[in-house]
DNA sequence: TCAATAGTTCAACATCTTTTGAACAAGGGA
DNA sequence: TCCCTTGTTCAAAAGATGTTGAACTATTGA
């Protein structure tokens, strides 16, 4: 089952860019880079705000086309739909994750993705 | 006479999307990078607004570090701080500009552009 | 000196955003 | 079946953002 999507044609340039502009949101996008296009769970997020929040702010990640959410049982798995961004905007999320990475909010989080990572799971 | 303005370290990512995340503020940096590198004044702007919301929009342009606004006389000379953003996120100000090519609010400037360059004006 | 030019500042307003807790839905395991 | 887990939806509150017109400053040119 899926959520909607917008297709590639319907994610605008200045969209994108004010939903990166969030620093919740710029932490969601870097961990989920960290994970290299495995899968993640909302749970994971937790880190970063409370259960509603940050169904908040994968809405808009969603809704502006930077994240795909699919939905398996009770849960959802999040994950960067990092071709369809290449292809719309080159160079542009490269960029942005490149330049996230000496962010406080996003060094903090390096900890846990690294942890989570170690413990080999496929959440 | 220079306005205040942040140093390199102070221009934070999350704020440099923020602020190009306005489809305004999004024109003014085109029209600006089309001007490559050429002091521009504010009047240029009043396309894409009123005298009052381009002076705010500028203001969050400068506040943010992607601009950098040198007094002279009555009026203002815009230029892009490209060097300064290149250096602290390589690539983000170029993949920006060029996936903003395709923007319609930008198409429509482009001609103002390349008109006001085809006067060999130095504003 | 006087007026025009280039821009800013201010207060007001409407609108969007973010954050919260309480209540809800729906799958999965005991 | 019952309930635990995972996540959403809703309404409310607080705050930030964008836009406006009127009043202002400051420089320049006649």
């Amino acid at each position: 089952m899926t959520l909607p999507h917008p297709t590639i044609d319907q994610i605008t340039l200045s969209n994108v860019l004010a939903v990166l502009g969030d620093p919740t949101r710029l932490a969601i996008v870097c961990y989920l880079a960290r994970r290299e296009g495995r899968p993640t769970m909302c749970l994971n997020f937790t880190d970063f705000g409370s259960k509603t929040n940050i169904s908040y702010h994968l809405a808009k990640l969603r809704e502006a086309g930077i994240t795909r959410t699919e939905v398996s049982g009770t849960s959802r798995l999040v994950t960067l739909r990092r071709d369809d961004l290449d292809n719309r905007f080159p160079g542009l999320l490269e960029a942005v994750i490149a330049a996230a990475a000496d962010m406080p909010t996003v060094k903090k989080i390096e900890e846990a993705a690294e942890e989570a990572l170690a413990q080999g799971d496929t959440r």
